[in-house]
DNA sequence: GACAATTGCGCAATGC
DNA sequence: TGCATTGCGCAATTGT
C-alpha cells in the first residue's frame, strides 16, 4: 500500500524566463551583490508595494504569463492515474458533450484558475502573507529566546538575593540566641 | 568566481497541478491524513519509476524521472547563461532558425545536470537533510519555549521565597528592637 | 465564500 | 564532496 497510489505526482514545472532570451550579454544581473539573497525561485515579491501586481520590483519580470499552454502533456500523477482509470472505464465523456466536470480543454484560459492573472494575484498575495507570517514567527522565536535569557539572568539575581536574606536571617537568629544566653545568665546570676 | 554570476535568473515555475482546478468532489485526496503530505510541489514525479536506486529511506518515493524534457526552457541560472553565451559565440552554426535564445535542443539528456539521476540524488539527499534540519529547529524552539516557561515558574517560586525571608527578617528585627527597648528600660529602672 | 495566516514541502544558494 | 542552514514560492489547511 503505502507507496502505491500516493505520490507519484509529477508535476511539471516550466520556468519561463522572459528576458533571458532577449537579454543581450549586457547587463543581466543588475545587482548581484544586493542584499537580496533570495531570488532563487521566481517572483520574489515585492513585499509592500501597493501596486497591484506590479511584480518583480527587483527587475525580474514575473511576466504575466498568461499565454502559455504547453503543459497539456504534463499530467500529474495521481490525477493522471485517476484520469486514466476513468478514461478507460468511462471515457465516454469524450464522446459526449462537454463534460463540464472533466479535464480542461487546455484551450487557453480555463476559467478556474491556474496560470491566469487571477491565479498569479492569489499566489502573490499568499507569498506576501507567507513572508509576513514567517517574519512574525522569526520575531516570536527571537523574543522567546531573549525572554529565556532574561529570565535566566533574573533568576540568578533572585538567588543571590535569597542568599543575602538567608544570611541575614541567620545572623539575626544567632544574635538573638546570644542575647537569650546573656539574659539567662543574668537571671541565674541575679537569682 | 564562486557564485557571483548566478542569478538574475528568473525562473518561473508553474506547478501545475493537475486536479486541483477541476477536482471533482470525488476522491481527490486519497489520504489527506497519511503521513505523506508532500507531493505538493513538483518533482516527486513519477516519471519513470524504474527504481534505480533505493532512494528515500523514509518511504517517500524519489522516483526517477529521466525522460522529461519539458523544461527545456527551465534552465538554471548560471548554467543557462553560460551555455547561452557559448552557443552564441562558438556555435553560431545553428543558423538562426530557432530563436537563438532557446538554447538547449531539449533533446533529452543534457550532460551537465538538471533532471538526471545524479541531480535527483542530490535533491533527494538535500530534501532529507532539510527535513532533518527543520525537525531539529522545531525541537530547539520547543525546548526554548519550555525552558522559558520553566524559568518563569522557577522565578515565581524564588520570589515567594524572597517574600518569606523578607518577612522573617522583618520579624526578627522587630523582635530585637523590642528586646532592646526592654533592656534599656531595665537599665534605666535599675539605675 | 473570500481572504489572510499557518504549515509542510521541495528547490537552490550558501555555510561549513 | 557532502551535509546543514536558510530564504523562498507553492499548495493545502486553518482561522476570520
Amino acid at each position: 500500500m503505502s507507496v502505491s497510489d500516493s505520490p507519484a505526482s509529477s508535476i511539471c514545472m516550466f520556468a519561463l524566463h522572459h528576458q533571458s532570451s532577449s537579454s543581450p550579454a549586457g547587463a543581466l544581473n543588475p545587482d548581484p551583490s544586493s542584499m537580496s539573497g533570495q531570488m532563487s525561485q521566481m517572483d520574489t515579491g515585492v513585499y509592500g508595494q501597493p501596486m497591484v501586481f506590479p511584480k518583480t520590483p527587483d527587475g525580474r519580470s514575473m511576466e504575466q504569463m498568461m499565454g502559455f499552454e504547453p503543459y497539456s502533456s504534463c499530467l500529474t500523477p495521481s490525477s493522471s492515474e485517476r484520469a486514466a482509470q476513468q478514461n478507460q472505464q468511462d471515457f465516454s465523456q469524450f464522446l459526449l458533450p462537454p463534460p463540464a466536470s472533466t479535464l480542461r480543454p487546455m484551450g487557453q484560459k480555463r476559467g478556474p484558475s491556474k496560470d491566469s492573472v487571477e491565479y498569479r494575484l492569489r499566489r502573490e498575495r499568499n507569498n506576501i502573507a507567507v513572508r509576513k507570517s514567517r517574519d512574525k514567527a522569526r520575531r516570536r522565536i527571537q523574543l522567546t529566546q531573549q525572554r529565556a535569557l532574561q529570565l535566566q539572568d533574573e533568576n540568578h539575581n533572585l538567588q543571590l538575593h535569597i542568599q543575602r536574606l538567608s544570611h541575614e536571617v541567620d545572623s539575626l537568629r544567632h544574635y538573638l540566641s546570644q542575647r537569650h544566653l546573656q539574659a539567662r545568665e543574668q537571671d541565674t546570676a541575679g537569682d
